[in-house]
DNA sequence: TCTGTAATTGAACGATCGCTCAACTATTGT
DNA sequence: ACAATAGTTGAGCGATCGTTCAATTACAGA
């Protein structure tokens, strides 16, 4: 051994996450990395290589964080459909916020390079699809306990409650105002009575 | 007068479009557009400005295509709702098809440079508030027709429409399955019946 | 207390960025 | 034919891009 490293990786990446949320890959440079992780470019490329690898790095990071709030937001509550509904009426309310400009870094990611990169487009969806397990599982549970109708589609419900979220995060960058929000998630909602 | 221009507008503004359509903007740089173009950088200074001037005059050439393209599909139908059925429908096989992974140049705008810019982020805002005048215009005819049933709110199905069509362009981005793709668009349809 | 190893530092690299401009060319009105 | 005017050209500007690396520093094992 030698000389242990001076920062937390999580720390590091979850500034580096907060900077390519904020501002985009291509807009995000190595100085405004440098900058917001507080560690110099060389420090950098030993801990990750490359931007496009700091970059996977923090996408791994945002993923985590998203499947973990969603995972609770099922757990929470009292049945599968009520989770599922809470968090997108959660979600409709958030964009409408503040900080929902940003949208989610994987939409943007999707949008951005995905096309681009394979490597980052295969990350990227492989996380997505992490994502869409989650909300396929707690349907199909929904329909054993009689909760969903027995008519309904698990698999192209969870695929149109994906789309619906990209939907809600593009919307989210348009200013709307909160109530608009609000009634594109009732709407959307409806499909699962 | 003096010496007439030597480029079509509508020419290069059609080559800019695709540019930025394909690289996004911060990846599309002054010379792939002089590439693309045709065109020496005095001359696109000379026209459009800057880099952003050409890029707001492409944005508006892509929507007014948009526009012109839904005006067309709706008015091309028997009735309104089929209108806008044929629509969905024709957008859900064109997210499975080869080009679909750059979306749509209003969508990745929104997302990629709208939040940094707000001159930008107007005219985009202001180009999908008129797409969504001719759903909501639609929809309304469609229930005075009877054809929409009353109880259905066409302010929130239409903010619910554009919702969907940015959720399939980003669907699009994600290299579906057709048959996913057209899961999506049938379910979101079901929401006008 | 040394020695080996790994992390840190920051100056600086070549490439590319958006953009400018003086020289030149073509077309107009007289 | 001749100014006057406007579009075209492409070399090249300063700034910034992602990245590298030799020198330095700090810690682990013997």
């Amino acid at each position: 051994m030698a000389r242990p490293a001076q920062f937390e990786r999580d720390d590091v990446l979850e500034k580096a996450m907060q900077a390519f949320w904020d501002q985009g890959y291509n807009a995000t440079s190595m100085a405004s990395l440098v900058d917001a992780t507080s560690l110099k470019p060389g420090s950098i490329y030993a801990a990750f290589g490359s931007k496009e690898g700091l970059f996977l790095a923090a996408l791994d990071h945002y993923a985590q964080q998203s499947v973990a709030r969603i995972k609770r937001a099922l757990a929470d509550a009292d049945t599968p459909l009520q989770g599922i509904r809470g968090f997108f009426l959660s979600m409709g309310r958030e964009a409408a916020g503040e900080h929902a400009g940003r949208s989610c870094l994987l939409v943007n990611t999707v949008l951005e390079i995905s096309r681009q990169n394979e490597m980052v487009q295969k990350r990227v969806n492989r996380h997505l699809a992490d994502i869409e397990a989650l909300f396929l599982h707690a349907l199909k549970t929904a329909q054993a306990n009689g909760e969903l109708l027995p008519d309904k589609d698990p698999k192209a419900l969870a695929a149109f409650l994906m789309t619906s979220i990209w939907g809600l995060r593009v919307l989210g960058g348009t200013k709307p105002a909160p109530a608009r929000t609000k009634a594109v998630a009732k709407q959307l909602l409806t499909l699962l009575d």
